[in-house]
DNA sequence: ATAGGGTTAG
């Protein structure tokens, strides 16, 4: 019979060729050659031929004996299944006996799997008398913690205490082990606290669980302890700590790792290599991960994987991808699914569809069906490319999906700016019984900030707690910008202070908050806090501030961190600063100054600055430098601006009407999609949403009527309608009528027919308020004697009795 | 040891 032999088993086959084989003896032999030798083929040969012998019995001593040998031949060759078949054929009564075979047995199942038959071999044992030791209750232990079976866990955890063997330390550690996999780090802890001496194997598997946990304080106070205690970390500590300290950002921590490895000469192991070039890639130093990569004199896939992570995390992202490349020049085995996922990620960081739909193509001819990850990658990478078409039929087709695809697909909505239909998307969820996580929440969050819809926001907020997300610094963060957004800036504050740890987005979100509250004092103070803490700024910051500036009317105060930004911070001014500047000046009516500023600026100016000074040019009524702004304007032309509705606005300001709706043609020839002004205000958790003009509303009569009658009593009380607003080449009276039923008036009166007495009329509006319907609100408080809240996009303006937060100008 | 989802401004 043509077999192929593995060339360690020669003499064991050449023997068993050579010897005509009469006695059990002989196989006796042959067996035990081939368990020292670990040769599974003649072994196999064995076995058939055993059955095959017509003095096979097994009834005979001997025969029981080849078994047994057949059966340990098998796990030595780490084929639980085939011993566990062998040792099936020993009579019950003989197997009884043989408690060491069981041991070995289970062991074998629970480092080859499956899992469950080291649990079902043990309740065999236990169920026809044979005693567990301390040579079973590790591995049995073992096959608990790789299912997470706590349940069984726990059960053999009392036939340990039961069997007064709780204070052996391989049993403590697979207990520790165990319980850690199954989240229960309390149950864990006790056990470890218990444990009469601890070795180094002990110490690790306590300190996996924090760090499965990403509990970065608890994993390096542990490692301090288990020193002071003199056990020494070992390459097994190092790797399952490195994550921990990329994650939390210790770089500090994760270098003096590195210094200790590279004492030890253990720094180029790959495990302890790929753990050190992610934590130095997570930290953003890829300078290091870099030179750690290039110095291992053995990489493998996990490693290049790894690096691969480490130049995207870095901003590197083209380099990743060259080195992807390389990889599959260099290492011609099939990829994991971690790699293309990885993979699949840069290339949605870099908005290229085009590698990304060439990696789709590979998957798709690699495996019959996506795995999962690799699906919500592509999922996400179409969402991330701004098709958002193409990413929910990718949705629609996948043929399970989990929380990470519903999240994916809520944040690519609410990044292509669709945030109603993320919040459509969610409700589809939640009818899926899938159940939400925290990517879903820092979905949704943006999706409530972006409509101001506060009852979705309170129901984030409150379930985030129910999980416990609110120990992530991101969720905090998108809460703190929530609450800011949808008016309750107290609430944003409260998030903000009782955060046990804060990162630059924390701080930058809270400014930004008050600015656009007109809160610029507050601002600032928020800001000065942030240097107490030795937080540094970035140009974010700066934008947060200079407008929190411009908004609270501080110009001193304005002027000032302009000029401290470069000079005491070295960040070097982006055209929005210099916007802000521009704004900052315009509408505390320095116009003359905001000009020459304007000349002065190192940096071209764009359509946005010119705008900027043009408004304010409007409110202070400085005509003459009208036409030599909006001429500036014009000679950008609509192509450099990308803003048609800008120009065309410009031009009916000067009165070219023909000219303004030249703009408006080509821009419908090139395809540009104008968004309309639109408003939109929360009624018992439903948001209704106006665009001027509108109609469609069920209760639009009731709102037009409502309407004319405050016009009527708003201009007895000298309100005049402003035709400058009105960007079309109609009649003033026309234009009255225009004015009118712009969305957010339309919004308001929508409010105070529906929100009872005592609320507050909350309305957002899509684009910046306009100048006409800001004056009409302030005297609706006066008729009505509500409050009005207006969020548009740059600010909050608190309208009451006549008044507006922000003054005359918007 | 690598891993899917994610925050501020414009």
């Amino acid at each position: 019979m043509p077999c192929p032999i593995p060339k360690k088993s020669v003499n064991a086959v050449q023997s068993y060729k050579q010897i005509p084989l009469y006695h059990f003896n002989d196989y006796l032999h042959l067996l035990e050659d081939c368990i020292s030798s670990k040769s599974l083929t003649p072994g196999k040969l064995i076995h058939q031929n055993l059955l095959k012998n017509p003095n096979f019995n097994t009834k005979n001593k001997s025969c029981i004996t080849l078994l047994d040998k057949l059966s340990k031949l098998f796990i030595t060759c780490s084929k639980p299944e085939l011993a566990h078949k062998t040792f099936n054929s020993i009579p019950s009564p003989e197997r009884q006996k043989k408690g060491i075979l069981w041991n070995q047995l289970i062991r074998s199942y629970a480092w080859e799997g499956p899992f469950e038959n080291a649990i079902h071999l043990y309740y065999e044992m236990v169920d026809i008398g044979v005693k567990p030791t301390k040579f079973t209750y590790p591995f049995v232990l073992k096959a608990c913690a790789a299912l997470q079976d706590i349940d069984n866990g726990v059960k053999i955890h009392d036939h340990v205490k039961r069997d007064g063997l709780a204070s052996d330390v391989y049993i403590s550690t697979a207990l520790v082990d165990l319980y850690v996999k199954c989240g229960c780090l309390l149950e864990a802890r006790q056990v470890f606290d218990e444990m009469p001496e601890r070795d180094v194997v002990a110490w690790n598997a306590m300190i996996s669980g924090f760090s499965i946990h990403g509990m970065y304080g608890d994993v390096i106070h542990l490692v301090l302890e288990m020193q002071e205690v003199g056990v020494s970390p070992n390459s097994s500590t190092f790797v399952t700590i490195l994550p921990v300290i990329g994650e939390a950002n210790e770089v500090i921590a994760g270098k003096a790792v590195h210094g200790l490895s590279v004492r030890r000469g253990i720094d180029s192991d790959v495990m302890m290599g790929t753990g050190l070039l992610d934590m130095y890639g997570k930290c953003g130093w890829l300078v290091y991960a870099r030179r750690i990569f290039h110095a291992m004199t053995f990489r493998n896939e996990v490693t290049w994987s790894a690096m691969i992570g480490a130049c995207i995390a870095c901003d590197c992202t083209q380099e990743g991808l060259e080195l992807f490349e390389q990889m599959r020049v260099e290492d011609v085995g099939s990829l994991s699914p971690v790699t293309l996922a990885t993979v699949i990620r840069g290339t949605a960081k870099l908005i290229d569809l085009k590698v990304g739909k060439q990696i789709h193509g590979y998957t798709v001819k690699l495996g019959s069906n996506l795995v999962l990850m690799v699906a919500n990658t592509l999922l996400s990478m179409y969402a991330k490319c701004g098709i958002l078409d193409d990413a929910t039929k990718f949705f629609e087709e996948m043929s399970f999906k989990d929380s990470v695809s519903y999240s994916a697909l809520i944040s690519g909505c609410i990044q292509n700016g669709s945030a109603e239909e993320a919040l459509q998307i969610f409700r589809a969820m939640q009818l899926s019984a899938v159940e939400p996580i925290l990517a879903t929440m820092m979905g949704l969050l943006p999706a409530c900030s972006h409509v101001a819809a506060l009852r979705h926001g309170y129901s984030c907020h409150a379930y985030s707690i129910v999980r416990g997300f609110t120990a992530d610094v991101s969720l905090c963060n998108a809460l703190i910008d929530m609450y800011s957004k949808c008016g309750k800036i107290d609430v944003a504050r409260v998030v903000f202070d009782k955060m046990h740890k804060k990162d630059l987005v924390s701080w930058n979100a809270m400014i930004i908050g008050y600015g656009i509250h007109g809160l610029g004092v507050e601002a600032i103070s928020v800001f000065q806090n942030m240097q107490v803490v030795r937080q540094n700024p970035d140009e974010v910051t700066f934008i947060g501030l200079l407008s929190a500036c411009s908004h609270s009317g501080l110009v001193a105060e304005g002027k000032h961190w302009f000029q401290s930004m470069s000079q005491e911070f070295s960040i070097k001014p982006r055209i929005d600063h210099y916007l802000c500047i521009v704004d900052l000046l315009g509408r505390n009516g320095l116009l003359d100054e905001a000009f020459n500023f304007i000349q002065g600026m190192p940096l071209k100016p764009d359509v946005r600055i010119w705008n900027a000074l043009l408004s304010a040019c409007r409110v202070y009524k400085k005509i003459e430098l009208v036409e030599e702004i909006s001429n500036k304007i014009q000679s950008l032309g609509p192509e450099s601006t990308g803003n048609f509705v800008l120009l065309s606005n410009i031009y009916s300001t000067v009165g070219r009407w023909d000219d303004a709706a030249d703009v408006r043609v080509m821009q419908k020839g090139l395809g540009f999609r104008k968004s309309p002004g639109s408003s939109w205000i929360e009624v018992n958790g439903v948001i209704h949403a106006f665009v001027g003009g509108d109609r469609s509303h069920s209760q639009s009569a009731k709102i037009n009527e409502k309407l004319l009658q405050l016009q009527a009593e708003m201009k007895k009380l000298g309100y005049m309608a402003e035709p400058d607003f009105v960007y079309q080449d109609v009649e003033d009276e026309e234009k009255e009528h225009i004015l009118l039923y712009h969305s957010e008036k339309l919004a308001v009166a929508f409010g105070l027919l529906n929100l009872d007495e005592e609320k507050a009329i909350f309305v957002t509006k899509n684009l910046r308020v306009c100048g006409d319907c800001h004056t009409a609100l302030k005297f609706m408080t006066l008729i009505t004697r509500r409050r009005i809240i207006l969020r548009d996009m740059v600010r909050f303006h608190h309208f009451s009795e006549g008044g507006c937060s922000c003054g005359d100008f918007w």
